[in-house]
DNA sequence: GAATCGTGGCG
DNA sequence: TCGCCAAGATT
């Protein structure tokens, strides 16, 4: 066993921090949709909603997707590409798809029941540590830590842990701290209180200290560093990339094409685009592509009738967009289609294709 | 361990 | 305006 270091609680009246926390969280949590019920699979979904997401962002993805899938089984059920509709906008793709094909396992090896132990739940694709902390705690009231970046910076004000939260080996010290201060009698008020105050009174640039339940257990607010914690080193700038996007229109349809099932946006539907050289003009380029990707030719206008933006957590994408008329036939296939302004909506899109498609529709 | 993987909001 | 952020998991 590689040694680690102990978060030090020596100074914590334990149950008396537990008492403040948890009363304070009865007393003051917001009402959310997904604390109505304590149903595994619902909860479970809106753990991976809440992903590197906010709360108001989630909660009328939430409401539609509880509509369409209230259980286990109409959710096991339903279609590749219908899932992800339901998910277009909320980004982070991969998370409906691991879902989707988590919960099918859930039905088919589990008889529609979500795994109780930290062993099993954690094999399911999708479940990492905090999430399945998050179900076993919230759920099924175990006392397994749930550790987010809340819980992170929550614990390294409180107990004054100067460890880099970036470094995803921090995150088991953070548990370790937990596991020392979880509220036996009730695992998962605990583990939601610690992120309710994270988001509400502890949060990241300005806490209000002054409103804090738990200030008087609070090493950092005592040492006055509570701006300083926690540490968390940032990451460098994100790459450019220049794209043509063309909107290519044949007798009132549009040529509309699948991604990659693997990487950015995997799957999800676009207009024909691909990265910008210096070497060739525009116009040439689009040709080319046309050609060589699709077979077909094209009347493409001469100039971009708009310019899009859109920033990615990693990534920049800088788009020139061009509308142009198809000048020869093509076969659909499972990737290329062919769609009328109707049934386009039905199909999902990243959302920077979905503001190319708002500005042209502005332009017709 | 570092990169990848979205989006919208905020100071 | 822009870096940073928000209930992380996977490769």
């Amino acid at each position: 066993m590689k040694q680690m270091k102990i978060p030090n609680i020596e100074h914590l009246q334990i149950e008396s921090f537990q008492q403040d926390l948890v009363g304070w969280y009865e007393k003051e949590k917001r009402d959310l949709p997904w604390r109505k019920s304590k149903d595994p699979y619902k909860i479970w979904v809106s753990e991976v909603m809440l992903q590197q997401t906010r709360v108001d962002t989630v909660i009328p993805y939430y409401e539609r997707f509880m509509e369409k899938y209230p259980t286990i089984d109409t959710f096991a059920k339903a279609e590749d590409e219908e899932v992800l509709k339901i998910w277009e906008g909320l980004g982070y793709y991969s998370r409906v798809r691991n879902l989707h094909s988590a919960v099918k396992e859930v039905k088919e090896r589990y008889g529609s029941k979500v795994p109780d132990t930290l062993q099993t739940i954690s094999t399911l694709k999708g479940v990492g540590p905090y999430t399945a902390g998050a179900v076993l705690s919230i759920a099924y009231n175990q006392p397994e830590p749930a550790v987010d970046g809340n819980v992170m910076r929550v614990i390294s004000r409180i107990l004054s842990i100067w460890d880099d939260i970036a470094k995803p080996s921090s995150r088991k010290i953070f548990e370790e701290a937990v596991r020392k201060l979880i509220y036996e009698q009730d695992p998962s008020s605990f583990n939601q209180a610690l992120m309710e105050l994270g988001a509400l009174i502890c949060t990241p640039t300005s806490p209000s200290c002054l409103l804090c339940p738990v200030r008087d257990h609070c090493c950092a607010f005592q040492e006055g560093v509570q701006t300083e914690l926690p540490v968390k080193t940032r990451k460098k700038k994100v790459r450019h990339l220049h794209l043509f996007a063309i909107v290519l229109k044949k007798e009132g349809e549009f040529l509309i094409h699948k991604r990659d099932e693997t990487g950015l946006l995997a799957n999800l539907w676009e207009f024909p685009n691909a990265e910008l050289s210096e070497l060739l003009s525009p116009k040439e380029q689009m040709m080319n592509f046309l050609q060589d990707e699709y077979g077909i030719d094209a009347k493409i206008e001469t100039g971009v009738f708009t310019k899009i933006q859109h920033v990615f957590s990693h990534l920049v994408w800088d788009i020139d967009v061009y509308a142009g008329e198809m000048m020869s036939e093509i076969t659909e296939s499972t990737r290329l289609k062919l769609v009328n302004k109707e049934r386009l909506i039905e199909f999902a899109f990243p959302v920077s294709h979905q503001k190319i498609w708002r500005e042209y529709q502005t332009r017709e």
